[in-house]
DNA sequence: CTTCTCAAAATTGAATACAATCGATTGTTT
DNA sequence: AAACAATCGATTGTATTCAATTTTGAGAAG
């Protein structure tokens, strides 16, 4: 009657793949050498190359024809295209999510942010975990099967936190508050809308940076001709 | 100095899938048996495989564990969600292409329903064709390199005609042509508006139809207790 | 006659072996 | 000495082979 340890080795080789990528032990632009990978993995180039495959859709990594897999490098310009992408599948998330939720959910949301309310010094740290918990939250609340596979969607905190994307806990904590009280309403519509308001922050954040690297870049021109 | 030829076999196997799905001649629930198609297709099975896995990343197959590959069938409730996302996405892509359209462009979606204005009764065939080179055209402009990895958008045309989906062309010529006006005059906004509250007429249509079958559903119970 | 069990066949999942292509290094020529 | 070409090595892409599991069918028992 056991029915679990049926998962196949691609999932768990692309799990192990993920968690590497994540904590940077392979780098953006790396190699992934499948010879040398599959031989530190204990596993054959069947499962690995199954797990790439399933990286590669979530652009994590990167096929280049006839040369190799490599470690998918973000430049500002896609990273500002990503996060165009998460407002509005965030967003729609947010809305689903609000006209779901029961007051047990809204609760356990509150209760994320509770400790941080009031507080003149806010621990950045904590901080930041309780914010990845609560738009986990509402991505699992507001997924249905379909948008649960847009795994990208999860990814994009990290690969933000990786660029060491930054807005005030201060701004963002107060957007949080109010969107937890528009789903605790079941305002479908302002919940998304919250949401994208909130999520376009960062995305102005990385407009900005943008601006001044292509202004650096003309005051700067490259040494040679 | 022929860089082309270059693409794997993966690619066009997934095309020819593909193909196959769109046609029918694999039907929604029908197993894929890998062999079987492999040989008919004169390739191996690895290649097969890679073309499986970007399918299933499309939602239009579906891995089951141990059990096989299958085309993927869409209940309605799904087809919902599909379509939701449908609307955030192609939303975003108008919005992105009405920041980049130039004039040439606009005439070019103009010309595509020109010859359907001012028509007492409009050719059905032709029109559901310029409308999907519309959507094409729109997703082909709007979509940044990282959207456009998102061919599920691309195949809801497809699954939705399939389903006998239908809204007269009647109402979604005006929503179309105040949508190239909007791109025309560069409003990203309205743009991004009006195609959402154009994809969501299919959506609720498909809602309606849900909530018929759930009344049927209740009115006749199924025969034995 | 129906149902349960066991066995065999078929199909998927994984590994290994082979072929083709790309890059680097070395040698030759200008 | 520098540049170009050719060959060698390494790595990916594909095929074939092997093992594990599931399903189906047949036979026996109730």
């Amino acid at each position: 009657m056991k029915r679990i340890e049926q998962q196949d080795l691609g999932q768990l080789v692309y799990d192990m793949l993920k968690a590497l990528i994540y904590k940077k032990e392979l780098k953006p632009g790396e190699q992934i050498r499948q010879e040398e990978v599959s031989k530190r993995l204990g596993v054959s180039r069947t499962p690995l190359l199954k797990a790439l495959q399933m990286l590669e859709h979530e652009s994590l990594v990167e096929f280049i024809p006839r040369r190799g897999v490599f470690v998918k490098k973000y430049d500002l310009q896609e990273l500002i295209e990503i996060f165009e992408l998460r407002e509005v599948l965030e967003g729609l998330a947010a809305k689903r999510a609000a006209a779901r939720m029961d007051s047990r959910q809204t609760n356990q949301l509150r209760a994320l942010f509770t400790p941080f309310i009031d507080q003149t010094e806010i621990d950045c740290t904590a901080y930041e975990k309780a914010d990845q918990s609560f738009h986990r939250k509402v991505l699992e609340i507001g997924s249905g099967s379909v948008l649960k596979r847009y795994r990208v969607v999860q990814n994009i905190p990290i690969i933000a936190y990786q660029m060491g994307l930054h807005v005030p806990p201060e701004v963002t904590l107060a957007d949080h508050l109010e969107l937890i009280e528009a789903m605790s309403d079941q305002d479908a519509d302002k919940a998304e809308q919250l949401m994208r308001k909130h999520l376009s922050r960062g995305r102005i954040e990385l407009s900005k940076r943008l601006e001044q690297e292509e202004a650096e870049a003309l005051e700067e021109p490259v040494s040679a001709t």
